[in-house]
Parts: structure tokens; C-alpha cells; sequence
DNA sequence: CTGAAAGCGCTTACAG
DNA sequence: CTGAAAGCGCTTACAG
């Protein structure tokens, strides 16, 4: 092949923009990475040629040397769900403002699948990542500390947390939602949780909703602890059936999906929400304030843990600092709206 | 800095690898990329080595040469939002399957940022790129021409597409949702859509509810069309206001998003769906099925779509081909649940 | 089947 | 303030 000015890639280069601003590489790099110290004639014709030419800068030619890539991972349990939209939005914006981008993948909540995911995010020399929640298999975690990499857990507050964690209390949530109940009155209540294996939120909310009881002196009797996954037609599904035999005058739900199938199973069966049954949520998703009636339940500040979690991964590659113990939580709010009544 | 077998980054290198294997790195890197061309023994000891030192290669060091970073873009107008989760999740997955990674980032419905990301995305290498829709500003589009980047637009089905298209038939969603209104005996129809600018899904959807008013010989009046956007609490917001002055026996809307918020503006104002009005939505979301009543609508096959751009880009860098004209359209179908009945 | 060498596009000391 | 040279971690012809 003939020694060519342009990239095989077909994309001018460094070198192209070089040539054409006849200065050398150096100072074209220089340009791009710390302006301040070209002189501004020389800035201006470089960026003239950079125009012209429509360079791009290779980033991952850079990051060989430069430590970092610009990108910033982040695992999910799902993609798929208003459970975490409003994060993954917040936190990409997030970067973006941070000239960042994100590389997302989700592992359906198989947290055995976060082996591979992390290995395949490292091959491409991430800046730092995001976990949600505080189960995670050793394997990867491994990898992302012998490489350094700042790792956040994001979602759940954990003051023991050996990795910095940004999030919410959930233990206070699911204590505030199942005291709301038993201020109300409710002593029947039927409680709604997914699996909490490897779900360290769900696990927190439901030790917070069973702390209740016990300070009720109330028992949480097996038969009244359903297992659902977070989907609407499966919580409609498993209400529906659990009120042909059981008449519980209030619901606590492991977060706003399964109420709203709580709710929609209610309605479809021609209960009236709250007067026959009371029902609140976790979370405060999309459509949770405006349906009918709105759903009671607590509003985590799923934006605010995306943003601070980006800001958070990004200064700790300015710094260097590991931030080891720089746990920060958010605040959360009750909600209370029209699901719920006193019995 | 003393010469060292472990690079700066902290993680062992190819080096360390061939040097524990008493190998090259070239015949590491065969391993790697080519495996069959390796002899079994020396396979082995490359792979004990690799595993004993917990190496994880360097695919942007290796992209240099290789052409393919194994990073492909997908750019959505909203990541926050049901409508486009379960594609992002089928696309992300799909991706995972090929050994390729994800890249996302969201434009907020503003096309202009797009170059932005664009230019963001491509400074990172990427082998190939999903856009929605048609809609988009000429630099971005040229930035990739440029390059050869391989191109998907995805969503919207349209023959006359420049670059690949993948996506369903906007026009007949709308033609089929209006029609099956009219075929119900409606004649006094409010159709509610978003903001149609730089949105060629929802322009479609109209155009096709529109055909059908046209063919009925009915006039679509502007006090009957009305502009919200995709959200759920400002849907039933406009549709509590719409009420009080008008009446109309059927509602439109541009997607399910709108409908939940009307459907739960009536069960707000004591209107009883649908016998007094008929709600038809597009796009079939989670919770439309399950909602009370259940909601009718057109199921667009995200996942399937998302499935099919992923293998099409892949395949686009496998086998080179520009696909320029290989458009697909995915089926979708009607949903016709409770929300709609006749007059 | 394997190794030595050159090189991918960029950046960073080192000079000047 | 700018340039020439070395090198980031890997891959790919070219030899053998």
C-alpha cells in the first residue's frame, strides 16, 4: 500500500490536519488537549485546517497515553423498566456534560452475568462504572480493583458499603410506606416483594417494612408475603388470585410496578382503591402520581443519584483520590397520595 | 521510570502474557483473534498464562489496526421514557451476543444535538450507528458518510429511505388506529399528537389518521387536534381541560403514553371508558394491556427492532456491503382491547 | 505454526 | 511556543 496522508479508515488525521496547518502532530495535539499553550495565530489555523479536513480526534489513540478514555460504564439489572430510565438518562446527560460517554449494558438481574459484561466494558478501557446495589460477584469486582478502575455503587445507601455508594435508604423506605399502613390502621396487610436474592434494595425495603411489624408486635405470616417479579401483568395476575381467598385491607408493594398491577387487578375485580384496599409503592415512577387514584408511595430521587453518580466517577479520575469511604445519600420523599385511606 | 513488565495502567499487557508463555506476543495475539492458527500446547500455555495474570486485552489498542472497535452507537431521542426502553434493552443484548458493546446517548427530541454526540461518538471509534427515525441534521449524516460508518435508521418504515431503514409502518399505526374508531361509528374524533417537528414517526401516525378522515370525507378541524407532549401527567392534564368544553365520543393519540394520561383523565373527571369515550393509543407499552380498561392500540415490535438493527449493523461491518437499499419492515399488530366501543 | 519488525493515531517528555 | 523522537498495547504482513 502506498504511503498515504489520509488513514486507511478514511478519515483524515492528526497528521493530515498537521500538514495542512503546517505545523507538526505535536501542536496539533497540544491544540486539542491544552489550548492555552499554543499561540493563538497558530490555534487559528489549526482549527481552520481541522474544519476544513471535518477531523475528528481518535480518542482511543489518545487514551494509550493519555490514562483515560472518556467512557464511563454502567450495569443495570434492566433497561427495560421505568425502574431505572430516569437514572440511566440522568447519568448519560450527566457525562455528556462531562464530555463522557456511556457504554450500558444490562444483565436482567443475573448477577452472574455481570462476569462477562464487566470484561467486555474493561476491554474497552472505561474511565470508571457504575454498579446498582451492593451484590456483586468478587470475580469482577477483582478485575475493576487490580485495574483501578473507580467503581460506584449506585441506588441503595449502605454506610458499610466498601465501595463508594450514592443512594437511597431503602430500609427508611419500606419502614415509611408499611408504618403509613399501620398509621391508617391496617393490621391485614399483604406485602408484595420480588425475589430479593442478589437485590440488596429490595432486600433493605423489605427488612424495613418487617421492622414495622415487629415493633407492631405484629407477625408477617409467610402466607401474607408474595413473591412477584417487577412486572404489571404479573402483579395484576398474582393479586387477582390472592384476593379470591384473602381479603387484606392493604397492600405494600415492592415498588410502584407491582402496585400499579395491584391497583389495575383492583379495578378490574371492581374494588374501589383505597375504601377496599389500601396500596403503596417504592420508587414513584412514571404515571405513579397521575393515575387513579395516585398512588402512595416514596419518591426516590432516581435523577439525582444518576447526576451525582457521574459527578462522582469523574472527579474521581480528576482527583485520583479513591474517594473510598465518600458515601453520599439522598434524600427521599413520602408521597402521599390517593391509594391509601384509613380503614 | 524503570523499564517494567506490567504497563502504567496497573494491568498485566500482552507482553506479560507472551513473556509468561514463553511465547511471542504475536502468537498471543493469535490466540486471541485467530485461535485456530495456534497449536493446541501452545494454546494452552497461553491460555494459563492469561488467566493466571487476570489479563483482559486492550481491544482499543487493538482497534488501531483492526478496523473495528466492537463499539456501536445507538442514539434515541429519550432514554427516560417506555417508549424506547424495550428497543435500547433488545439492541443492547442483541449486541452483547455479537461480542460488540453499546454506545447510547439521548438528544431530548433537540436534532441539533446530535452533532454533538455524533462527533462524541465517533471521537470513540464506533463501528456502526442506529438513529431514529428520518429526521436528521446533514453535518452528523455527512461526519459518518464520511467515514463510512455503517448507518441504520430505525423505528420507521420508510421505502424511500437514503440509508437502511429498519422500523414499522407509521402511516398504516395511525390509518389503522383512526379507522377502527370510524368503523366503531365515531365521527367526532380529538386527536391528540406531540409536536410532529423533526419527528417523522408521529408525522406518519398523523398522516395516516388524517388519510383516514380524508377517505370518510370528514374534516379534522384544529380545535380538534391538539399538541401534548409524550407525558403522562400533561396528557391528562389537556384532556381534563379538552372536557370540560367538548365532548368528543372518540380520542387519538400519538402514542400510549398520551392515552394512559387520557384514560386516566376520564377516571379522574368519573368518565367511564370506553362507553363514553373510546381511547385508542399507538405503540402497545407496558401497562397498556394490563391498565383497566385495557388499552386499544397498535403493538409495535420494538424488541424486534432492536434485534434487527443490532444484527444488521453487525453484519454491515462483517461482511462490508453497504446494504444502502435493504430496508425492513417489521409487522405490527392491532390490539384491540376495552378501551374502544362502539357508539 | 511462530517470531521479529514495523506501524496503527496519537501524546509526552526532551530539546530548543 | 514548537518540533523530532520515542512509545502507548496491540496486530499484521513478512520470514522462516
Amino acid at each position: 500500500m502506498a504511503k498515504r496522508s489520509r488513514s486507511f479508515k478514511g478519515a483524515p488525521g492528526i497528521v493530515d490536519v498537521a500538514a495542512r496547518a503546517e505545523v507538526s502532530p505535536a501542536t496539533v495535539s497540544r491544540f486539542f488537549n491544552n489550548p492555552d499553550v499554543v499561540k493563538t495565530p497558530t490555534r487559528k489555523r489549526i482549527e481552520k485546517a481541522a474544519n476544513d479536513l471535518g477531523y475528528i480526534r481518535d480518542r482511543m489513540a489518545g487514551s494509550m497515553h493519555n490514562r483515560f478514555s472518556g467512557t464511563i460504564g454502567l450495569i443495570v439489572p434492566t433497561i427495560d423498566n421505568a425502574i431505572f430510565s430516569e437514572l440511566i438518562e440522568a447519568f448519560a446527560s450527566q457525562l455528556l456534560e462531562h464530555d463522557r460517554t456511556m457504554l450500558i449494558a444490562a444483565h436482567g438481574y443475573e448477577l452472574k452475568r455481570e462476569i462477562g459484561i464487566v470484561r467486555s466494558l474493561l476491554e474497552r478501557r472505561i474511565d470508571g462504572i457504575a454498579l446498582v446495589g451492593q451484590d456483586h460477584d468478587a470475580v469482577p469486582m477483582n478485575m475493576l480493583a487490580q485495574r483501578n478502575i473507580p467503581v460506584v455503587s449506585i441506588w441503595n445507601f449502605d454506610a458499610n458499603s466498601s465501595i463508594p455508594c450514592i443512594g437511597a435508604d431503602n430500609f427508611e423506605a419500606g419502614r415509611l410506606v408499611a408504618q403509613h399502613l399501620f398509621d391508617l390502621g391496617h393490621r391485614n396487610i399483604t406485602v408484595i416483594f420480588p425475589d430479593t436474592n442478589g437485590n440488596d434494595r429490595a432486600r433493605d425495603r423489605l427488612r424495613g417494612v418487617k421492622s414495622v411489624f415487629t415493633s407492631q408486635q405484629l407477625n408477617l405470616s409467610p402466607k401474607n408475603l408474595k413473591t412477584c417479579p417487577y412486572d404489571i401483568g404479573e402483579a395484576k395476575k398474582l393479586t387477582m388470585k390472592i384476593l379470591e381467598s384473602n381479603r387484606p385491607t392493604a397492600v405494600v408493594c415492592g415498588n410502584d410496578i407491582i402496585s400499579h398491577g395491584v391497583i389495575f387487578a383492583c379495578q378490574a375485580l371492581g374494588l374501589n382503591v383505597p375504601q377496599d384496599l389500601s396500596i403503596v409503592g417504592i420508587g414513584d415512577f412514571a404515571g405513579s402520581a397521575h393515575m387513579e387514584p395516585g398512588l402512595t408511595t416514596v419518591r426516590l430521587p432516581a435523577k439525582r443519584i444518576g447526576t451525582l453518580a457521574a459527578n462522582t466517577l469523574v472527579s474521581m479520575n480528576e482527583t485520583g483520590t479513591p474517594l473510598r469511604n465518600k458515601h453520599q445519600k439522598v434524600d427521599m420523599s413520602f408521597m402521599n397520595r390517593g391509594s391509601t385511606a384509613a380503614v
